[in-house]
DNA sequence: GCGTCCACTGAAACACGTTTCACCAGGAGC
DNA sequence: GCTCCTGGTGAAACGTGTTTCAGTGGACGC
């Protein structure tokens, strides 16, 4: 519980608590550790991530550079202290407002959510997933736990009003939807895809795994490379 | 047939015939982007394309920097080309080697080679991956075609022997494997899952989707982030 | 009050991707 | 042969992430 934005964001894995939620928990920052943050991320507001300097959030937050690299051991650290930041937020909205008559419908709706969280503020959305794709060591580690805990979340939504443990077939579908989602999500970033195209994918995928390979609905299934705007 | 490593790799639009190929084709390059290419290949198989500076492709490919910005407009141009360029190695081996007996097998028989080519050398697969998921556009371009030709030659494997058109069904589960895979790379290039578990994972949810269900084996299903070593 | 320690500061330096520019060589057209 | 144009060259400069370092001020034990 303690971990999140602390200093030197885990990746020397010193606090490293499991925290079976999304993000990292409230995370308890020091003053300064959230100044830095709060700068880079009304810095990267703008421009998006890429275009924030750290001499910038050095001067904005008020401190030296030298604090700033205190923190954050580079300005990718620095990106994923953000990102696991903001995380935070849409934490326990995923367990509220995910409701739906059938099971289908409850699963999408918390990929409907996540994708939302991050294609509304797509300078954000897109650093979150270069990050998560660029093999950093810390960013692993807190993408396997958000691995896990979604995977949680998504049983549960699954499994709503059964009162049994998920089926080995069911963790699986699970774990696909997750990294077909997270695919989809790359699309997205590369203008490939837009929100729409992500969810359509997504829920044919889940249909075709959940109600057998004949009863996939016709019209959800795009070309190849699912066309689609480049608007959110 | 004619882009793929020629000047300004694409990106412009400007030489785009499309290529139903895995990758762009023998593509004539000349001489001198060549060297460079060669040279940027070579520097890059000591410490990864990170490692590589473009002041040293320059000097041992024997021109001026600025002639490699004429070539590549970016280190990560130049990384595309290389990719581009290394890709075409892979390509005929696809639909000659890939046999088997069954449907499954010859799926999976794809996926291995192309994984294997990545993972065996690991500085130059993590570069291919965290390039593909950095949302760059010439990069983009390239893995639309290579999902959509990619997408044919798993679809002519699960169809071998059958004449006919591939399902509506098929064509997605073919697409989600695809998927699938990507993540798991993506994972791999983390140190968080090996080769091995790549091909379990995949195997899996082919099996998920082709079989049915019901028909899943036991043993190749993984807790949320399929554990496994580190190399390879 | 005094010494010790440690984080922060300010500023400079370094590394490397990228840009710019003046200059030159070789081929095309005349 | 002369001019023009295109593309290469060499070198310098710029921008920004990252590192380094001497100094400074407050906290804490004594």
């Amino acid at each position: 519980m303690t971990d999140g934005i602390t200093s030197h964001n885990s990746a020397s894995g010193v606090h490293d608590d499991d925290d079976a939620g999304i993000a990292d928990g409230p995370t308890v920052v020091d003053e300064r550790t959230l100044r830095i943050l709060r700068a880079a991320i009304g810095l990267a507001e703008d421009g998006g991530f890429q275009a924030v300097r750290l001499r910038d959030v050095a001067q904005v937050s008020g401190v030296a550079l030298g604090t700033v690299y205190k923190r954050f051991r580079s300005k990718e650290d620095l990106l994923i202290g953000v990102i696991s930041h903001e995380l935070a937020a849409v934490r326990e909205r995923l367990t509220l407002e995910v409701t739906g008559d059938d099971r289908l419908a409850r699963l999408i709706a918390i990929f409907a959510l996540l994708t939302d969280f991050l294609c509304d503020r797509p300078n954000f959305g897109r650093a979150v997933i270069r990050s998560a794709a660029a093999g950093e060591q810390a960013m692993a580690e807190r993408l396997v736990r958000f691995h896990g805990a979604l995977a949680e979340v998504v049983v549960a939504a699954l499994l709503t009003g059964e009162a049994r443990p998920p089926t080995p077939a069911e963790i699986l579908v699970v774990s696909v939807l997750q990294r077909v989602w997270f695919s989809l999500l790359v699309g997205w970033a590369s203008g490939i895809q837009d929100r729409a195209a992500i969810l359509d994918e997504l829920t044919s995928a889940a249909a075709l795994m959940i109600h057998g390979v004949d009863r996939v609905p016709e019209g959800a299934i795009s070309p190849p490379a699912g066309r689609g705007g480049r608007s959110r």
